[in-house]
DNA sequence: GAGTATATGTTCGTTGTTTAGACAAAATCA
DNA sequence: TGATTTTGTCTAAACAACGAACATATACTC
């Protein structure tokens, strides 16, 4: 039950009815493919021929393609069937990080081509942009096969003003106010869209075709690295607020007089259970307070923790417990606010997963407001995937798909 | 950009553009009456023979009716104005609280007629539904002439199944799993619609037609209380989440060594912020707790405070400044997590602003990420309003001006 | 192998809706 | 009194869903 805005509405036009079913008819190519045309109109439920010209629309735009006549079911002509057209397209997601930079290339559909790869991330942003494009370039001449590029998406790890493509406040790079997109657009020569990580992440996981049934349009997205990001989808869409800068629930506290955390403030999630944390807390003093520090903690990762805890550290194990703890009891915050079908949860830690499922679960329910808040499923990750990779991807694939703007 | 459900979607009919520019129209007429078909078909920007038609619809089902020939503003043919048709229909609102349930009747914009009434609560639901469907049937027959009942709108201190129309737990009311919609439909013979308080309180001020202009769809009412309620309000519409529990930011921690709440857990905002726990932090001890209590602290109330701070009592006023500003930390996460264009405050604590605004405000700033986000706008409304039955009234309102579901 | 049944995909007339423009009615101004 | 302007209605055209018929292609049956 939407309100609509009187001072911003989208009157129907003519074409609105055609454009809002030729964009289900997408999406169900999208998620049932290969599918037929008669097909189609039984899960739309309108006739055959209003199917079949949403589809020539498909096909004469290149959306779409025809691929061999299909197997038949019983009797009958064979059904002939759609596809996405992935072919002569693709789409560069770029994933900005403290210390490194990675870039990956995919077809439309989101689907890797080739490896990831990876260089140092130079916190001079103008050095960055030069960087960024000669490598992307270099990419796109590697893969010219593939035909050319529909955009770039770069994830970064902070606040980013949609509308200028100014990253606001990147506190791990150092970043303020910085225009990304426009220099790199300019380098590149290719649309450039750029979006907070934790946002991304939670957009990519929305538009995965794997997530369709069960998470209803509700879910949450938890990146634990250096810092906490998050990304909130609400009623399909991804929560952006008045400034693009909701579901930052990485701030929210757990004690108000808790450990210092590098937004200012004190006791934020982010400052219990952060790699920084969890480390700060093996090592039993603040990694975050400038100041000496041995050769063993500024090398010293998360999973070579997690390693010693597997291996038997007793102290290793503990640090990582409480982590864990203060993931769930976190985790739980989300839930009493958001209330999702499913909580996506990413980062190092997750590698430890089996070791601490059981903490996080409990620490989960015990503060949970309801039976079904505890049993919120909360879904891992893993690295392999490249979950922030994919979020900037998404971002140039998604829109496509998207659902018309109307009333 | 939301995301088309492959398994939950409307496709366009025939009639979905008139229903979409329909529903434009009436919220139009809602937000700018008095108003002309002419001006109206101008705000659209569609031919005044579309308008014509859309408004010959709404006249027909007694939507909206013709007022008066208006005062011509140049030269030309006077227009005939155009107004919502509050008239022969009525809403009736109830506050179900703890100590005391109240009843308004007003017309369909929501505006109130007559005076609120209440009576006392009484705790088992049988009684209640007899005791109100007796209280609502008279208050009809005593306003007869506005003509007969659109709905009934009951609002709740707890968690609402919609579907089920079911009370699945009001702490304060210690009511678990209680159906009271059938019962109250069956004796009072009008549709009856149930919902959580704080969730109908931000529904109510999102229909409230001179918020339109400033909140662009995002804001969030916070009900300060016995406990403490919250709505959240993301694209214009309601967050509910899959379980229809979402918003329930009352139960974020500030600190989860903090004192118990109770719903359970520790350090949950409510445990700062409440009525309960202001009290509390005046007497020095937990009024939660069960034992013995003196007169005075269980007839004295929050007004009774801050009427002593006002008189110059320290110590109350000490009391009320730090619910001020933990009022302002928890804020703060909310507007971290939401990014609200607005934020709504009600309850009793309200009457103290003047007092406490520079407190909650510079609280808020503390723990906001962004500059943005620290000033972020915050509303008070008072009791005089009755959010509560308002957000009743609008539970009923609301559906017959909301957008159509589409695609 | 011919005929029948069945499924796919196209075509065509119908209905409903926006779009574009013309027209009558009503008011002001010269 | 006539020109001008604004409102509200009406008509034809374009467009899209609806409904049914039709051609095509395959499998099954006798």
């Amino acid at each position: 039950m939407r309100k609509i805005n009187p001072h911003d509405f989208k009157v129907a036009r003519r074409g609105t009815s055609r454009a809002i079913n030729r964009q289900i008819a997408l999406n169900l190519i999208r998620a049932h493919q290969p599918i037929s045309r008669a097909d189609l109109a039984r899960l739309m439920n309108v006739r055959r021929g209003v199917a079949s010209l949403l589809v020539s629309e498909l096909l004469e735009e290149g959306l779409i393609f025809e691929g061999a006549v299909g197997e038949a079911v019983g009797r009958g002509r064979r059904p002939t069937f759609l596809y996405i057209d992935t072919r002569q397209r693709c789409i560069v997601g770029v994933d900005v990080r403290a210390s490194r930079t990675y870039i990956m290339i995919t077809d439309l559909m989101g689907h890797q081509i080739g490896a990831v790869s990876s260089f140092q991330t130079n916190r001079d942003h103008d050095v960055l942009v030069q960087d960024l494009a000669r490598r992307v370039k270099q990419l796109l001449a590697d893969y010219k096969e593939i035909g050319s590029c529909a955009g770039i998406g770069v994830v970064v790890p902070g606040m980013v003003d949609l509308a200028a493509g100014r990253v606001l406040h990147a506190p791990t790079l150092a970043w303020r106010d910085v225009n990304l997109r426009d220099p790199l657009t300019a380098a590149i020569g290719f649309p450039v869209h750029i979006e907070n990580s934790g946002k991304a992440c939670a957009l990519a996981q929305l538009w995965a075709t794997r997530s369709d049934v069960l998470t209803a349009g509700h879910s949450v997205f938890v990146s634990v690295s250096d810092g906490v990001g998050t990304g909130i989808v609400v009623n399909g869409e991804l929560m952006r607020g008045r400034h693009n800068t909701a579901g930052e629930f990485g701030h929210v506290p757990l004690s108000i007089d808790g450990p210092r955390c590098s937004c200012g403030a004190t006791g934020c999630w982010e400052a219990y259970v952060s790699n920084i944390a969890t480390l700060s807390r093996y090592f039993g003093r603040d990694l975050a307070e400038p100041g000496p520090r041995d050769v063993d903690a500024s090398t010293f990762t998360v999973e070579d923790l997690i390693a010693r805890a597997r291996a038997g550290d007793a102290k290793a194990l503990a640090a990582i417990n409480s982590t864990a703890r203060y993931l769930g009891l976190g985790l739980a915050s989300i839930i009493n606010a958001v209330d999702p079908a499913r909580v996506y949860v990413g980062g190092e830690i997750t590698t430890a997963w089996s070791l601490i499922e059981p903490i996080v679960r409990s620490a989960l329910r015990e503060r949970t407001l309801t039976e079904f808040g505890g049993m919120t499923e909360v879904h891992v990750v893993p690295a392999e995937e490249h979950p922030r990779l994919r979020g900037a991807v998404a971002l140039v694939a998604a829109p496509a798909f998207a659902a018309p703007m109307v009333a």
